[in-house]
DNA sequence: ATTAGCACTCTATATACTTGAGTGCTAATA
DNA sequence: TATTAGCACTCAAGTATATAGAGTGCTAAT
């Protein structure tokens, strides 16, 4: 059996009928959408696409829905992206219009304003390439016995941390510290500050390194943090609005406060634009749920992914250019920021 | 009609099993909780709470749950709290025994431990009195034509803000923005680092107001949002699992989103645990739900609050103490690591 | 004041019946 | 050979009815 023109466009038409209305479609309703055959026709072929798994029937006497793999062929091949329009380009360029984009405050608005736009639930974080190195450490005294430590990757992550300390805080001691913590740390990659490299710079500080413990302790922690790299998610409970998650929705919901889980979701695919319909999804919380990812990049490197949620009837042909311009605005913005000042 | 011993132990039965089991409760159950009347009595006594408001009927047939006035009674007079269990209070110690407590942190880990704890969704704040000062500020440069301002508050909390200049970032230049800046802006009330403020420290500088103006600026928007305190919430989706919120919950849910709102639920009462129960609520979307907030104290100052959001089903003799560990643990640790160094 | 007894009410469940949407197949048609 | 009209068949969803059982409210007896 071949995959005919009218059959593509029957399958097509099935999918992009059934994401609109949720409703099984009938050979009646298709019929109406300028085929120039009868139901009768249609019928055959649907039955047809039924045999090659495209389609399926919730039973016997309802009408047709695409099957997962049905997705998928129309994501593939017959899907046509509507691009965003002039007002949508002009909206999400507003949001991130601001003065001083902060890296973190972007991605978090971002999964927000991204969760708005399609209705689904988002999750965005920053990926950090071994090429992300720790461009300024400084030591702040912020009480008799606290330090804050501020660490600044080149990346745009900039991160601090209270540090108790047992020492007297003299402004020649932070003076030293400033130095010894820039001169030994800063210009390294944060993946390369491991606990083991800071044993190593410890006790080059002799009888100082026991004191000094806690502040490269911390140095230690806040560059794991930067490593780890943030994450976010926004609009789970948008899910609750899809009939088809009525019973799940709830582990859905918990999936989604599941940092571990979503981390794995977010996975390690490089294509630009990454689709998981449904069963395709290796978590069997989300074999209901479709995930589209895209990564960002600060220049060339890939920096972070920004990804989508929702019901496998989503709206592909939207949702997928307004990630993409998200993806891309997203980095541009954190680009133009940062890059120039390495 | 009074309220005689046996109707308050009537009515507190019928809460706790309530409570326990979500099912109405029949004079026939509560006859084998060592009442020494028979259903018929206990039914006398049921009608009579009914016609004072402390109890609804589902519909004729069924058994009779607690009405919100009669939960009101309830926790006010009846109730006996439940103390934690050592394991409980050990597991709490547990969970803030870190070593340099961040208070952002700590409050956003306590968020998510006591809905862990209570099964319900919770809300945890800074208020921030005007008696916070501006502890420090830092310039830090962080680039060819940006700066990283950090500010330090006395209640604990430090926030950090990109800001990019046009001047050129020497060591004199940073120095004299430290100078000035806590000169200026350090020892005051958060509070009163009004926009107003800024522009009258403004004009001091004379020819280079101009040029440090996105400086003074930052340093405003990080004031201001220390003032506005930190706000976390967390646990929303443990609310899916009450049958009774089978309809609203994504209502619920949204309103849990929602920063705005919820600020207005924490509110301005003072009771050191401040209950409302269903109806009493203001928020017309939270009239199914109860809510419990606690002050927590930095010292003799009120510093900020932590809430939990439930069903009005919810086991409060369990979930009061429990809030109110919370609360205290959380004011101790951030005292014993602030205040000390004021 | 308490209680046994009993009629009454209302929900929940099961069963059967009806309707209509939609298919699958067959035989006729172009 | 591809298309189509016609029609029987299936199944979900809605409606009506009967039944069982939980629980109450009331009355009269203790």
């Amino acid at each position: 059996m071949k995959l005919d023109a009218r059959k593509l466009k029957i399958l097509t038409t099935i999918v992009e009928i059934y994401i609109d209305t949720g409703e099984p479609v009938s050979s009646k309703v298709l019929a109406q959408h300028n085929f120039r055959v009868s139901p009768a026709t249609i019928r055959n072929d649907m039955a047809a696409l039924f045999e090659m798994g495209y389609l399926e029937q919730p039973h016997t006497s309802a009408g047709r829905i695409p099957s997962h793999l049905g997705y998928r062929i129309y994501v593939d091949q017959l899907m046509h992206c509507k691009p965003l329009s002039e007002r949508e380009r002009s909206e999400i360029d507003a949001l991130f219009n601001v003065r001083d984009p902060d890296p973190d405050r972007l991605l978090e608005d971002a999964a927000q304003a991204l969760a708005d736009h399609t209705n689904c639930a988002t999750i965005s974080t920053t990926i950090t390439p071994k090429t992300v190195l720790v461009k300024h450490i400084e030591v702040v005294p912020a009480g008799a016995h606290t330090v804050v430590i501020l660490v600044i990757a080149t990346n745009g992550v900039i991160k601090n941390k209270v540090c108790r300390v047992d020492f007297n805080i003299s402004s020649e001691v932070i003076e030293f510290l400033n130095q010894f913590a820039n001169g030994r740390v800063s210009g390294k990659s944060v993946n390369d500050i491991s606990q083991w490299y800071i044993n190593s710079i410890a006790v080059t500080l002799g009888d100082y390194s026991q004191m000094f413990t806690p502040v490269l302790a911390t140095i230690y922690e806040l560059c794991r943090e930067i490593n780890d790299g943030q994450f976010y998610t926004s609009g789970s409970a948008n899910l609750l609005g899809y009939k088809e998650f009525g019973e799940i929705a709830r582990d859905l919901l918990l999936t989604m406060g599941n940092r571990d889980q979503l981390l794995g979701v977010i996975g390690s695919k490089n294509e630009s634009v990454f689709i998981t319909i449904g069963k395709e999804n290796a978590q069997s919380e989300l074999t209901d749920t479709s995930v589209v990812v895209t990564k960002y990049r600060i220049g060339a490197q890939n920096s972070g992914a920004i990804g989508v949620i929702g019901p496998v009837r989503m709206d592909y042909a939207k949702l997928i250019p307004h990630i993409e311009y998200f993806s891309q605005t997203l980095g541009k913005l954190l680009a133009e920021t940062f890059e120039q000042n390495l």
